[in-house]
DNA sequence: CCCGCATTGGGATTCAATCTCAAACACGCC
DNA sequence: GGCGTGTTTGAGATTGAATCCCAATGCGGG
């Protein structure tokens, strides 16, 4: 737990730099939602994260955590993913690997993976191209291992299983 | 430009075939879509093929243009595809191997590679997990070989270069 | 302590996509 | 060929995420 608040520690050094660097100002809704990002694990929206911000504070709007949620991402401690259900989510990315994501369409379960040899690949397929890449994704739907499970029986959803991200359409 | 037009042929079938095998019927619109989507060579939003309709036919609605497309992605015929603009846009599938997309969010170039040892990396990564991918989606944002020269003397734009996907945030 | 300017909040707005529903129409049936 | 039913259509309304606008607030340098 020590590390982990060593952590935080660093990342809201990262942010305050940031916020100097651009010549914005400290303001205690930038630091509270911060601080509310950093507690979280999973992927959020910006009104997921909305939701948590008001049980602290019901006076701060919607549009602010739309944007430091932003300038989370610009000050590199946010990353924002998309999982084809038209929502932005964001994740944690300061000290985290770079990974890409597995969906589950059947339980809305978000797998992250890494693979070297992938992106040493991919890197080699852009300079085939004389393309520049500056950042990439990689996602995969399907079925997880549970699922596989659970719909081998029947077509009925895992009890209690409420899909986090429903995928309505598929998007190659 | 025969073997195109029997491409052509094969498609109006299967179109016709899904179209019977789901119960549904022939209308005069569907075949109208179906016509001038298969006419079109580039990735285009349902906006944009509804552009291409009314010039046709008028009468032709948005809201079915935005159906028939669903319909011609279920039939195998289309690729819903995403690059970060929250456009969905559409691009030929039937016959038309497998490929993933580098974008590049200078001049919104697209540009389609396929990478065999990248799919079947993808395949390892997602055993080890246990899952069963159905589709997936890789895509690298960048800067074209083009656009690298274009702004190694200045930072203005390609003359007449009007990208044609916006990437306003970087999607990873 | 004061002032300039960034920030805030919430209502209005945008934009893609979907929904609604009455009118039009395809298609099987006779 | 004409009838009847259930599908399809189209225009407007609606949704939902995200952004814009702007008056009021408040941070922070001097």
């Amino acid at each position: 737990m020590a590390k982990k608040k060593d952590n935080f520690e660093v990342e809201r050094t990262i942010f305050l730099d940031h916020i100097q660097a651009t010549g914005l100002r400290r303001t205690g809704q930038r630091d509270l939602i911060l601080e509310i990002f950093l507690s979280t694990e999973e992927h959020l929206t910006s009104e997921d994260l909305y939701g948590l911000v008001i049980k602290k504070d019901p006076s701060v709007g919607l549009t602010t955590v739309y944007r430091t949620l932003k300038l989370l991402t610009e000050a590199g401690l946010a990353r924002e993913v998309r999982f084809g259900d038209n929502k932005t989510y964001y994740e944690h990315h300061y000290n985290h690997e770079h990974h890409d994501h597995m969906i589950c369409t059947d339980c809305g379960k978000v797998i992250e993976f890494f693979s070297p040899d992938i992106e040493s690949l991919q890197d080699q397929m852009a300079s085939n191209f004389g393309f520049r890449p500056t950042h990439h994704s990689l996602r995969m739907w399907g079925v997880c291992s549970e699922c596989q499970k659970n719909t081998a029986d029947s077509h009925t959803a895992p009890p209690g299983a409420q899909p986090r991200v429903r995928v309505k359409t598929a998007i190659h």
